[in-house]
DNA sequence: ATAACTGCAAAAAGTTTGCATCCAT
DNA sequence: ATGGATGCAAACTTTTTGCAGTTAT
């Protein structure tokens, strides 16, 4: 996913590309981390001086709905990066303290546990929490 | 993890052994499941008349803090069971419906991609969603 | 022109906290 | 008696919503 994809996506479906929108997609493209909304509040008010989080909330709520974003949940706060699960089926490391990632390529899913659990499977998270090489030695917690 | 063990722990610690304390430990017992603070304050309510949210809560945390209990959080809101994961290490698959928890044997965590990834790792979440048998056909989300 | 977008203010849901009182030890 | 436990009320955080005005198509 991509500023370009996104943006067409959004034209498709009949919905409006404004200079906000613009501005958080290519937040997201430029930080390829998971955000959460008020690290998208503070970066968008540099630009657009009363951005509020209404707008903040109303546009993750539908990038997530159209597949550009995607979503996770960190200590009660929701957190969202630009979509890349479409591409190939993986997971994530996410550091802690900047919300940056790196992928699993591998999927626990698909083993004879899961399978045989008589649940109706219909999501999963597979995420691994701890700290990138830039944040490890400074914050450490 | 049961009633008894918990009983212990808290007065080893040092902490009172209430009424209330003890209710809430055989509910947990009583429903091996993960339960909403709401959940907890609606059965604890039955016995209990002015039993309020703020004991709910500081008791939760208590019991997390002493291992008593293990957390997890979906949709925005923090959800408890009877801690399971001390006797071995496993992950589970949970009922959206009711919370209701089997558990996988199986720990994606020793896989070559992720002790490669450079992250200090601290803790991860491998959880599968979705209805158990019972809430499979009524409710169907 | 019109449907979508936005800011404002208010509300909502879940959780936490200060304080005075109460109770287990 | 003493320090922990509790209820009350209020605050807090994150997120959502109604409304009226604005903007992209």
């Amino acid at each position: 996913m991509n500023v370009q994809e996104a943006m067409q996506r959004l034209k498709d479906k009949g919905y409006k590309y404004t200079d906000k929108r613009q501005d958080m997609l290519q937040l997201f493209s430029d930080e390829s981390r998971y955000l959460a909304a008020k690290d998208v509040l503070e970066a968008m008010q540099k630009e657009h001086d009363g951005m509020s989080f209404d707008t903040i909330y109303r546009n993750l709520s539908l990038f997530t709905d159209l597949g550009i974003l995607e979503g996770t949940e960190l200590n009660g706060e929701k957190r969202f990066r630009f979509s890349c699960s479409v591409d190939e089926h993986h997971h994530h490391v996410i550091c802690l303290d900047c919300g940056k990632t790196k992928h699993i390529h591998h999927c626990p899913m698909d083993d004879e546990p899961v399978r045989s659990s008589g649940f109706e499977v219909v999501g999963h998270k597979f995420e691994i929490y701890g700290y990138c090489e830039e944040c490890k030695a400074p914050a450490a917690q």
